[in-house]
DNA sequence: ACTCCAATGTTATATCATTACATCGTTTGC
DNA sequence: GCAAACGATGTAATGATATAACATTGGAGT
């Protein structure tokens, strides 16, 4: 079993970067948290993102261009199927698994002889609590 | 029932590319196979772009920012979800969609009180024939 | 000390997408 | 008919995301 090499310090601050916000990062929007730290270039968090990304430590979300700290990282290996439900509104991400869906998914590939390398699950949409936001706001303006 | 607006010649030609195409487009690539026609910006092929995703006819891969013509235009609506498996070596692109899946990702969202507007559900590998392509190919660098 | 290799720094460039504004043609209401 | 309103279009400029290419640094192993 080869340990994990520890991460260096690019790695850590981008990783650090990401956890902290709640919302999903653009990798510029990474730069410019870190300019203070020394950052200059895009190259530099997109090589840090590289790495988390191999690992499993950070996702990106396709659908937003933008990347988030896995919730669950001792979890998943790098191998598992993961899902992603992220809110338009606050921007929140929620981050789910179901072997189900991963055993349907798997189902289709075997039949068609096809072999997944990596997956991307994402559901867009609006939360249950800017979803009652939203509801109130359209009380409001119907005058009710 | 309100019938669906003929598409404009833009959006015609737009069509048109994708559907001749074997591999998902990108934006750039429909304007540069469309200059004989008269395109000139990326606008012209982002606009055209934009009704035809509305109606469903064409659908952005977001893992490769390319577009594909829909293979069942006839079939959904806009509301249902659909999935892509796409080969990393040929390009093919193959579009299923899978009643359980969509009833897991609805019971997940009923659960949490998210209310679903779009989804992003694609697996990215090898499809059966690149991945014989691929094990011959292995078979012979090793002498056998 | 030397080699090797991964990480890093830096500049430039490629790729993807949108903003802003002017123009044209149709439709709609009068 | 005419003008207001609207949608589609054309054009230029810019913003946002991502990578290529190359030089340098800093250990790890020998």
């Amino acid at each position: 079993m080869t340990a994990k090499p520890a991460l260096t310090r690019n790695q850590t601050l981008v990783l650090q970067t990401l956890t902290a916000a709640v919302e999903p990062l653009s990798a510029y929007a990474i730069l410019d948290r870190l300019r203070g730290e020394g950052f200059r270039a895009p190259l530099q968090v997109y090589r840090a993102l590289d790495k988390l990304l191999e690992t499993g430590l950070v996702h990106r979300l396709d659908s937003l261009k933008a990347f988030v700290a896995c919730s669950h990282p001792h979890e998943h290996g790098g191998e598992e199927m993961v899902a992603f439900a992220i809110c338009e509104t606050c921007g929140g991400v929620w981050e789910f698994s179901d072997s189900k869906i991963e055993d349907r998914f798997s189902a289709w590939a075997e039949a068609e002889g096809f072999l997944t390398r990596t997956t991307t699950l994402e559901i867009s949409g609006l939360c249950s609590l800017c979803r009652q936001r939203a509801a109130a706001g359209e009380a409001v303006e119907a005058g009710v």
